[in-house]
RNA sequence: GCGGCUAUAGUUCAGUUGGUUAGAACGCUUGAUUGUGGUUCAAGAGGUCGUGGGUUCGAGCCCCACUAGCCGCCCCA
């Protein structure tokens, strides 16, 4: 026997399981819709130069490539013309092929929707698949902040209305970033292989990034700076960890014989709202940057979205993070990330940024785009471990079950269940003349709330046994009369729920 | 890609220092109940013990490899 269970990475979704689904991609939609956003769709299958090269180093080795088909495969003479075609590694590349090549078509300001599955190579974990759904929205055309502040306003009302508190929108600047290493004395050369060390600053510890750095040949003077500054902005984000980052501080004070003063940290961060602890991280980097270019630049960009958003719940929950840095090599200007603030979670729910150069690789015009890409798989997770979800959802796929007397009834019953269907209900037929007891048994089963019984002697006289599969009250009424029954029993419920 | 743990019925798991015929619970099927589900009772079906090799008189148990799953790391939604 072959084995049963799907590919790697990959699922069957049961009835129950897209049920979910559905209900979290509604909700999603629904709000997307109400800010304007159009729907999308784009082929699972993309040529292969569409996306090699746009997602850094990393990223291209987890493309899924197609192999070319027949003749063309056994020409091929390497590994690299053996394969023309891959499966979409995002919704964001596409995007940017479909605008380049229907720009005409589309309005000025395109505001987009895209919920579709993408593919990639990686190791399966928890919340991580191989196919998974993205729910991506994207504004094109507009180099406004305006785009970014109603891109976390309208991402927050879908965590809140999922029933998300604990969550935090972070966001920081590619340019806040190229402004901190130029202020570091680190050549731009090396800014994104830096980036890609920083990142992983609060999985591997200081001591990792400062070593791995070193190794890349970056000065201990620039290398101290960077630590320094990280670490000032790490105290106020991880109260707990302050003793022992200073240790670390302290450590690689030692570690690389510094003589600079300890940095002081007077600022009391337990103490302030979101807002103040905000200026204070803007301070410190205007601060750090010296004000230079591209530190401005970021910093003004980011108080802009702050100023534009000010009125809207989400204000308070968005945290100015210079540390933040993502591995998708297009983001060219604001860079957002939401992770949920418990800590049973510790993978980001949603990712996006400004990424106003890729469209420009597609054509000759360069185009501004921003967009926040939802992870679906990953808010499922936590909305399954928490219970989250409203029980109705567990509800059956049917209001009512008429059962199947005898061979000569099927007809009678067929009809039955069509006069129960004009009335807007959904209605199963038992699928055989079974014992009525396994067709109750069934019913139960499957949690339908009525079954109609339509036996000898109801058709004898016209009539119907309906039964309340929940309480278990039954009675003998008028055929006519079943439907609306079953229905204001189904109201009832609904208005209760 | 790296490290750790695990793999026995449909599911969750027992299985003693290696010793005859591998168990339980739940689920499933059938019956008690030829016009009534959930409760109860009885019976029944279901296993090449992940795959392959090795040690041994003898392996579910010990050793090796492979595969898959889970956790951590890297990376990411």
């Amino acid at each position: 026997m072959s084995k049963t269970q799907p590919a790697r990475g990959m699922r069957d979704f049961l009835p129950a399981d897209i049920r979910r689904r559905e209900y979290v991609i509604g909700i999603i939609k629904e709000v997307y819709e109400s800010y304007g956003f159009e729907p999308l769709e784009t082929p699972a299958v993309e040529n292969l130069e569409t996306l090699t090269g746009k997602y850094g180093e990393e990223g291209n080795q987890l493309i899924y490539k197609i192999l070319k088909r027949g003749e063309k495969l056994e020409q091929s003479t390497s590994e690299k013309d053996s394969s023309d075609l891959a499966l979409r590694y995002d919704l964001t590349v596409p995007l940017a092929r479909v605008i380049a090549q229907h720009k005409n078509d589309l309005p000025k300001f395109f505001k987009r929707y895209q919920i579709q599955p993408v593919w990639r190579a990686d190791r399966p974990a928890r919340g991580r698949f191989r196919e998974f759904y993205q729910c991506d929205v994207d504004v094109i055309g507009s180099s406004s902040m305006i785009v970014e502040a109603e891109l976390c306003a309208a991402v927050g009302e879908i965590l809140l209305r999922l029933g998300f508190s604990d969550f935090v929108i972070k966001l920081n600047h590619k340019e806040i970033l190229t402004g901190i290493l130029k202020a570091v004395g680190i050549p731009t050369e090396q800014h994104i292989n830096t980036l890609v060390v920083l990142d992983k600053f609060d999985k591997i510890g200081a001591e990792a990034v400062a070593k791995e750095l070193q190794q890349m040949s970056i000065s201990v003077d620039s290398v101290l700076k960077l630590m320094k500054f990280i670490l000032s902005i790490y105290k106020r984000q991880k109260k707990d960890l302050k003793d022992r980052i200073e240790n670390i501080e302290l450590e690689l004070e030692k570690a690389y014989a510094s003589t600079s003063s300890k940095h002081n940290d007077e600022f009391n961060f337990t103490q302030h709202s979101p807002e103040k602890i905000n200026d204070i991280t803007f301070e410190r980097i205007a601060g750090f940057t010296s004000e230079n270019e591209e530190g401005e630049k970021g910093i003004s960009e980011l108080k802009k979205i702050l100023k534009f958003i000010k009125n809207q719940y989400v204000y308070k929950r968005i945290e100015i993070d210079p540390n933040l840095a993502r591995g998708l090599s297009y983001y060219t200007g604001t860079i957002m990330e939401i992770v949920l603030t418990s800590s049973d979670f510790s993978g980001s729910l949603a990712g996006g940024g400004r990424y106003d150069g890729l469209i420009g690789m597609f054509g000759k015009e360069q185009i501004p785009a921003c967009g926040f890409s939802l992870g679906l798989e990953r808010i499922l997770v936590v909305m399954e471990e928490r219970g989250m979800f409203p029980k109705e959802l567990g509800d059956s796929s049917a209001d009512v079950l008429v059962t199947v007397w005898n061979e000569d009834s099927i007809g009678e019953s067929l009809k039955l269940a069509g006069e129960l269907r004009q009335q807007k209900l959904r209605v199963l037929v038992y699928p055989e003349a079974d014992k009525l007891g396994k067709q109750f048994k069934y019913a139960s089963q499957i949690n339908v709330p009525f079954v109609c019984v339509l036996g000898e002697s109801e058709l004898a006289e016209n009539k119907v046994t309906l039964k309340n599969m929940e309480t278990g009250e039954q009675e003998i009424i008028e055929r006519a009369e079943a439907a609306s029954r079953v229905k204001i029993h189904k109201q009832n419920s609904q208005s209760k729920s």
